[in-house]
DNA sequence: AATCCCGGTTACCAGCGGGTAGGGTGACCC
DNA sequence: GGGTCACCCTACCCGCTGGTAACCGGGATT
């Protein structure tokens, strides 16, 4: 499960040891988040000891920061990734959020450092979460912007709502055990996002057009 | 800000300095969160000194567990309210994504309290949280499955989706600083929502339908 | 005017957990 | 085969913060 078998008490090189000690100090923030966390957790589940963190780390707050920074890249990459591979937004659609389910049901639950990260305190680390979350709308409000009559704000907007979408529905899918098959989970996901923004100006080029009422109304 | 202004110094009554004191509280652990939040601060903002805070509540986690509580119990109300006041789906939703943006915007950003909480390490916080969240989502999938043609699971996903989709819609729109006014986020966010569940069987009576393709297809 | 009593304060304790000092042991090289 | 280097361990320190013990003072009551 954690990769490497632990085999506790063995000698390793420099570069494997590290490498070991961020897949069991990545497991232990996910289960208990960085406050429950302590080193020693850490520590023995890698099958050593503290001093040994200590010899790759500087400390506790670097070691998860340089987890999250990696993890929050790796949404990154995945989503912009998907919107960047084609030009068809409805494949971009259906692709970002199956980047946000992949995403989720990664190994060793990692998506729980980024999404649901109980380290408040320190800036640094808000700042890499927060600036993850942007790039994510950044890729999909891009998409929206150039395509739809909307403005840098509004179209941001609509952008973190599908992100929100995305975010909290693979979550939810991941957390109810897979009852619904991740193929038709990111269908229906995708079906709501894709004909929510459908409507809007000129981001629907396949599908049905329904060129009356594309401002908001109500009220 | 506050409500009361905290007149340093003075004594209270027990009912109002217990009101007070939660007041406080709600502030810091919300600016701060639970853990960087110390008694001593809470006590301090209170204008009081920290033993007055455990004659008025057991320890810290009690304290929190009230606030969360109390704001959790809020949103739970605002949203299945906005959904029981009326039988029309389209202003159900268009209720239900307003209670998020004035739940968000409400006194002493309290929604952080529910929606940003650094306490993972508690099971009786997390059930609080986890359990308000659940209310939301069977408010709106209530709706949902009586209406369209879906199964118990897949109705909740979609549901899912939509309180994802507010949730962090009206968060980002707080922290942007509300550069697109309140009606028009919500009007935007709304109109998302609404055309993403059109198209599903019998949920739209108003506005336009498409019979064709009520099964989300793809690859 | 002495007495309660209630709401408040200062000063302290104790446990937990991040971080470190110093010593041991095997592999590898000369 | 002895030195050296890297890796690892036991044992300890100490600051921070949740929680408490003991004491204080003024207003209403008698």
């Amino acid at each position: 499960m954690t990769g490497t078998a632990t085999p506790r008490g063995a000698r390793l090189s420099r570069g494997a040891r590290r490498a070991q000690l961020l897949l069991a100090a990545r497991d232990v923030f996910a289960e208990q988040g960085y406050h429950a966390a302590a080193m020693d957790d850490i520590a023995e589940r890698a099958g050593v000891s503290k001093p040994v963190l200590y010899q790759h780390f500087p400390g506790k707050l670097e070691l998860y920061q340089a987890l999250l920074t990696t993890y929050a890249e790796e949404l990154v990459e995945r989503v912009s990734g998907a919107i960047e591979r084609t030009g068809d937004n409805k494949e971009r659609v259906q692709a970002a959020v199956a980047a946000y389910f992949d995403f989720v049901a990664g190994e060793g639950k990692a998506y729980r450092l980024v999404f649901e990260s109980d380290l408040r305190g320190d800036p640094e680390a808000a700042s890499v979460v927060e600036s993850a979350l942007d790039r994510c709308i950044d890729a999909v409000a891009g998409a929206v912007t150039t395509d739809a009559g909307l403005d840098q704000d509004r179209a941001r907007l609509l952008a973190v709502g599908l992100v929100g979408l995305s975010q909290v529905g693979a979550q939810f899918w991941l957390d109810s055990d897979q009852r619904v098959p991740r193929d038709e989970a990111v269908a229906l996901m995708t079906s709501l996002a894709w004909r929510g923004i459908g409507g809007f100006p000129k981001l629907t080029d396949s599908p049905d057009q329904r060129p009356e009422q594309q401002r908001t109304d109500l009220h």
